[in-house]
DNA sequence: CACCCTGCCTACCGGGCGCTCGGTAGGGTA
DNA sequence: TACCCTACCGAGCGCCCGGTAGGCAGGGTG
């Protein structure tokens, strides 16, 4: 979804177009609001042409579920265990990174109930693996005191997740604050609001 | 969507009904993968006479768009204007009122993007209004030196909008807290990390 | 040369969708 | 009796959807 590594303001190619044109479509207009003549339309090919190079458009879905998925983890992977900030770094990677790829988060978590079972399942597990990690970082910094524990992880975790979430959902650009200041923000308001009193 | 005043446990009428079950079923498949005939199905009617109810889907999508909002504002408006401990209430109203009504609410939140421009751009309005009322309480806050200033009444407003928001989408009635124990969990950590230092 | 692969095309299909038409049964009213 | 209104139904229409069949041009490889 960004520039290719060697070309410059190449053309570029229909399948490197195709997540990006796909996220920003389903973005717009919806999941189920966007066919697949609209798709191939604004790739410049047609819609035959498309089945080319996807399978079926649940699997174009399921594939941007799970690219939204893996670019968040590797986000808040790199970022190094010992850290004593590690919350506050997961808050600006992730949603720095969430922000960058804006269309792609907000198109795949609004249609992931368009997914059949067993797909909506996969991602749903992808999902929790994700949800996991945060858990674990909250529930080490509990047991290290810098976390109040009169909150359970869980609900700790679930307001962090909120707040991490929501926010594709209106967040512009040419707003107030640029992404790593909402993060910093945001980091502040909830590391100071769950600190031990 | 609650039983009527008078009935006991009577059959429910067909009208009565429409707004309750449209919700349940946009919430469990979404709106689009929601046939008219799966609705008159479940309600136990034939498909005409569905649209003996109802003008057409969309209308009804915003309807149920419009009542959830009202809701909402009611639950607010009725807080007393002075309480110092405002936005505490209000943590606690939205919060056990949007998972008493957590279909409803997931259901439109998610659809709204299936709207025409112009039925969408009427509820738009309708959510400015919900949010305006939010960040005044916030602001007031911010004057009255209850809340921090060094993060803006919009920042501030949108951290909360977010962790109202997005907990529908998650909350489950039979997992660890009950919505008032979570709405004043919220409260402790929001507030807490709003105050000024 | 013959071969196959990639990327693209025109033309088409079956099906499910939202919605409508033209009615019927039954209670209320004058 | 004559009328109207509400709530319901069977049948079906036209549209547009996702997906397919089959073919063509061009470049690489033996």
């Amino acid at each position: 979804m960004s520039a290719s590594p060697e070309s410059a303001a190449a053309p570029a190619k229909t399948a490197d177009r195709l997540l990006d044109v796909a996220a920003d479509l389903f973005r717009r207009k919806g999941y189920a609001q966007t066919t697949t003549r609209e798709l191939a339309e604004e790739l410049g090919i047609k819609k035959a042409t498309l089945y080319h190079h996807i399978s079926n458009k649940e699997d174009l879905l399921e594939a941007l579920c799970h690219e939204a998925l893996r670019r968040l983890t590797a986000e808040v992977e790199s970022i190094e265990a010992a850290d004593p900030d590690r919350l506050r770094a997961i808050f600006v990677r992730h949603l720095t990174s969430a922000v960058r790829d804006q269309n792609l988060h907000a198109a795949t978590l609004s249609a992931i109930d368009s997914l059949g079972p067993e797909r909506r399942e996969r991602v749903a597990t992808s999902r929790k693996a994700y949800e996991r990690m945060l858990r674990e970082v909250v529930r080490a910094d509990q047991k290290a005191g810098r976390l109040r524990g009169d909150v359970s992880a869980e609900n700790l975790t679930h307001a962090m997740i909120n707040l991490l979430n929501w926010t594709i959902y209106w967040y512009r650009p040419d707003g107030g604050s640029s992404a790593e200041e909402l993060a910093e923000q945001f980091a502040d308001v909830f590391l100071q609001g769950a600190t031990p009193r």
